[in-house]
Order: C-alpha cells, then structure tokens, then sequence
DNA sequence: GCCGTTTTCGGCCCGACTGTTTTCAGTCG
C-alpha cells in the first residue's frame, strides 16, 4: 500500500514534459504530462496497483494517452516516446533548467545553435563570447549565466528549512517593524510548510512602496539586490539564497498573500476555476470580466478567505495548496479538521541536562507551561547511546524521582516520566522490562547500526513495535534533510503493526528532520487506528517553538487533529495510549 | 494530452521584470 516507486512514474512525466518543452512540442501536450506529474504526487495509493486495476484514469488530469505512456513504463521501463525524446536531446541538457533565467526557448537555442547540451558546455560558450552572438541575447545575458553557474558550483539546489527558518524570521520582523509597512508574511514553499525551500517569497503592505523597498533591500542578510522595480524586488542573501518581496497596498494584501503562496499548480488551477464562473484572478484581487475578457467590476477581497468565497470554496490551508485534489476536496467541503498549535495540548518527547539536553526538568517543564502546555514527558537517551550520555537503570530511576519532586513543586503543568529507548541492532530494547514499566510513555527510536540491509532494519523495528513496551516509534527514518538519508526500512508493515499494537507513529517536529515526511502521513493516515504524535525532541526551551514544524508537516500530510494524540485531554490521553508493559 | 452546469471540439492563468529591443520575447513565480 505505501509503494514508494510512486516517485519513478513522477520522474518519468515531468521529464518527458520537460524535454517535450526543449523539442518545441505543443505546449498543452507539456502541460498535460506536467500536470499528470503532480497529479501522481497527490496520490495515497500505489500507482503501480492504480494501473493494474485500471483505475489510473479515475484521476484528474490523467486520460487515455498518458494511462498508456504509464502502462508500457510500468511493463518495459520505458516507451517509444520516450525514447525518442531520450535519443532527439543530449543526456545532460536537464541540468540547465537549474540555470536561473534559462527556460526551454534559450537552452533550446543554446542547444541547436552551439551545441550546449550539459553545464559544462555552457560554461565554455559563455567563456568563450559565443552566447553573446545569439539573438535576444547579450552581454548582460552572459554575466548573468556566469553568476549562476558560479552560484550553482557553491550553492546546491534547494536549501532544508532548518537552515533558513532563523535568517527568515528576522528579515520578516525587520520588515514589520518598519514604519512604512502595514502587514508582512513570508509566503512561498515555506507558507506552505515544505522541508525545503528553492527562495524565500516575501509580501509586504505598505502605503509607502518606495520606503519599504528601502528597507528590505539594505537589510543585514541581504548581500547584493538582483533585481527591482516599483512593487518587487529581488536579493541574494550572504547565504547564497535568493529573496523576493512584493509590495503592494493594503487592501488587496489577502489576494497578493494568496498569489506568492502558491503553488503555482493551485493557483492554475483556482484561476481556470474561476474563468468558468466569468471571473480573473490575480495578485490584486478577483474581478468580474465580460465576454469580451475585460474586467468589468472588482470583488471585495481582502482576505484569503474571501478569495475562496469569491470562487464558491472554503478556505484552503496553505499547506494544502499543492494541486493534489485540495480543490476537489474543498467542493465537497470534505478538507480534513487539520491541527494548529492552539490544538496542541502535550510535548511527549524532549531531553534535559540528565542526556544531552541543556535545561534542567524543572526549566522544561516551565517554558512548555509558558507556550500553553497541559503536560510533558521527558524523554532522555538510553544507555548505549554514549555519545548523548544516555542514562543507565540507576540514573532513570534517579530522574524518575526528581520528576516526582519537580511536579510537586509546579504547578499547571504535568510532567510524565518517559525514556528514548535505543532499539538495539536485534530488536531489543536498550532498558529492561521492569524499569520500563515504571513509565508513562516510551518512545522506541532507532540511532545506531542504520546501515543494515532493508529486510533486517525492518525487522528490527517490528520486533520493538510489537514488544508491549513502547507507546510510540520516533522519527521512523531517521532523516536529516538535506544531510542524511533515511535509513533502508519498509514502512508498510512496521505501520500496520503500530497500528494493531497501539504504537503512535511519531511526526519528530524538528526541523532537521519532520520525520515521518508529509507525503507518508498522506498515506498512513488510511491505516485505521493509528494514531500519530508530534513532538519537538527538543535540547533546549528554544527547540520547544519547532511544535510549528512538527503541525505544518502534519497539514501537509492532511492529518485530521483527532488523530493526534498530543490534542487529547489528560483523562482521554491516559485512556488512548499505551503505556509500556500494559495492553 | 485533458476536459466539459458554456463545450465531445476548442479551448487551456496571469502579471512583473529583464534584456534586448525600438515594441516585445522569455522567464519567473
């Protein structure tokens, strides 16, 4: 059910459209497979299964042509078209989409006129004066090319949030506390709660565009602006990152805020709605438009919310906004009831001195109390794992007590006594059963020997989850975007088996990781009777704010709030889990 | 190639900015 070659059959489409794109194929044909492409990504089955039963078709955006397509690359691996495209262009010629300010019209020039088929090759003609030579091209289009590729050679791709998240919000609160300007948001991927980001988009409201602009582009972080006009403008960060800000008045904030959060799939696909209902959408709101396509009266939207009304639908989250049956779903007014942190009412995993965290329980649990916190669980490493000074039998039993101690002395916030158990390279846990029982809540995690193969990590795993002893699995890969992989593991039994043992699967809030990823809790949320957990795993009071992370990834993952075992009360909380050693 | 409370054929999102032009194509989001 969780088949993860669904990424194959994405890959396949958006390459085929892409050097469709390069050969000057019809543009809507490009169009189609690109959407077929996010299409598949929406989708919480298998595609392989989807187009076993033939029930490919059923989704929007794919027909009769690109079910074909799918079916022969399900069956040879690839197609005859595919073939074609594979062999009409150089092995190399998709890296340059990479290049900032090159599309399918300039690389396909750069191609047929100089040869350019890799990066390589562009370097040399760009060196070399060649590119300077081509029509609609000149020096400027050079330097700017070399800029790039300088860029790309030291900044790779896509940057993980946890590497942007603090330089973000201290251009955001610079901005707000500019007197010029009324209101500002980030927008972009990271509204919308993606794991990376390719730029920051920035959206200010101001009476004073000119002032505004000012400021954002003489900020600290900002390194050299790139671009600017009257409404936008765009600066590479010391970073190496890019930022845009668009300026804009106030009364028409909601539909600018709505238009650079994109995606740029929902937007199409909202702006296609509304020329059915005779309407436009823009960046400065929606408008009635006549037959002869002018804009005949202006709608009063000054918020996203009234921007969905404006299109008969309720209010679609950012984070869903991914063109992946959100729409469909808004019509049928079947969104799911998402989490936000008001719903959080429990923290079930973070260290403190006792490990390798650097507040003491009492510090924890009274900055967990200040963010609105009903109780906690402190959550140390085990013994072997040296490296965090996990703690033996005799330091848990000593923690045990002090937590007994500080619970007597604060008051508003309960704290549980819990255990990061190591699941050892066999399956076993990395504390005995007797010291276990003496918990509330243990969360079973895998740090050490990642590398087995995948049949051997995932029983390893289902071994811990069916041992009675732990209430939930922690970061169930054990990623850190952008720096480790996720260890091999098959995810489809060892869910069903937290499911049948009342193990909740946990979404590890920290940025590094957001560990299960959005796209999996898509699909495990159809696991009946699972329940999933969110927490910070934090080190210090400050790692307490990454709850945001752990929701949006939830949003993403278009998790139901009564899902989530941190939105129970105390009474139906103790009721719900599983404590260690009890059914 | 996909799709249809306008359509089974004829449409398919929209505007800002750049660099090259001399009125606009290409790219981006």
């Amino acid at each position: 059910m969780l088949s993860m070659n669904n990424d194959a059959y994405i890959d396949f489409l958006e390459t085929t459209a892409r050097r469709m794109d390069l050969l000057g194929e019809n543009s809507f044909r490009v169009r189609a497979y690109a959407r077929a492409a996010r299409a598949l990504e929406g989708i919480s089955s298998s595609i392989d299964q989807c187009i076993e039963d033939g029930t490919i078709t059923d989704i929007d955006g794919i027909g009769e042509g690109i079910a074909t397509e799918l079916k022969g690359f399900k069956e040879n691996g690839t197609t005859e078209d595919f073939e074609r495209l594979k062999s009409a262009l150089p092995p190399h010629i998709d890296d340059l989409f990479k290049v900032q300010g090159l599309g399918p019209k300039r690389i396909r020039t750069l191609w047929k006129e100089l040869g350019v088929g890799s990066l390589q090759e562009l370097q040399q003609a760009a060196d070399s004066g060649q590119i300077a030579t081509l029509p609609g091209m000149g020096k400027k289009t050079v330097e700017n090319i070399q800029k790039e590729l300088e860029r790309l050679a030291s900044y790779k791709g896509r940057a993980p949030i946890a590497d942007v998240i603090d330089v973000a919000q201290s251009m955001l609160e610079a901005l707000r506390a500019s007197p010029s300007v009324q209101r500002a948001e980030i927008a972009g991927s990271y509204r919308r709660g993606r794991i990376t980001v390719g730029d920051l988009d920035m959206v200010a409201a101001s009476t004073d565009h000119a002032a505004t602009m000012k400021v954002f582009t003489t900020l600290p972080a900002v390194q050299e602006v790139v671009g600017q006009g009257d409404t936008k403008a765009t600066v590479r960060l010391h970073s190496g990152l890019s930022c845009d800000l668009r300026v804009v008045d106030p009364e028409v904030f909601g539909a600018t805020l709505h238009h650079f959060t994109g995606s740029k799939d929902h937007n199409i696909a909202l702006r296609a709605r509304a020329t059915k209902r005779k309407l436009r959408v823009n960046e400065y709101g929606v408008f009635r438009i006549n037959d002869q396509g002018e804009e005949t009266e202006r709608l009063p939207v000054a918020t996203e919310e009234d921007l969905y009304q404006a299109l008969d639908l309720p209010f679609i989250p950012p984070e869903l906004r991914e063109d992946r049956g959100e729409i469909e779903a808004a019509e049928k007014n079947a969104l799911p009831d998402l989490p936000s942190l008001q719903d959080i009412r429990a923290d079930l995993h973070m260290h403190t001195t006792y490990s390798d965290g650097r507040k003491s329980i009492k510090e924890m649990a009274l900055a967990a109390k200040e963010r609105g916190l009903e109780f906690i669980c402190i959550t140390e490493h085990s013994q072997s794992l040296h490296i965090a000074n996990g703690l033996d039998r005799e330091r848990l039993l000593a923690q045990i007590e002090e937590i007994d101690r500080v619970n007597q002395e604060v008051e508003g916030i309960r704290i549980l006594k819990g255990l990061e158990v190591d699941i050892l390279a066999d399956g076993t846990l990395d504390m005995d059963d007797e010291t276990l029982s003496k918990l509330d809540w243990v969360i079973g995690s895998v740090h050490q020997w990642t590398r087995q193969p995948i049949d051997e990590m995932t029983e390893r795993v289902l071994r811990a989850v069916r041992s009675g002893l732990i209430s939930a699995l922690g970061h169930p890969t054990g990623r850190l975007i952008g720096r480790r992989n996720p260890y091999e593991i098959d995810l489809d039994p060892v869910l069903e088996a937290c499911a049948e043992n009342g193990v909740a699967v946990e979404i590890n809030a920290s940025p590094q990781r957001l560990d299960l990823d959005s796209s999996v809790v898509r699909k495990a949320k159809e696991i009946k009777n699972l329940w999933f957990t969110i927490n910070t795993d934090a080190h210090s009071i400050r790692g307490l704010d990454d709850m945001i992370h752990g929701i949006k990834t939830a949003r993403r993952g278009w998790l139901p709030k009564d899902r989530i075992v941190n939105t129970l009360s105390w009474d139906a909380f103790q009721k719900t889990v599983r404590a260690p050693g009890k059914g």
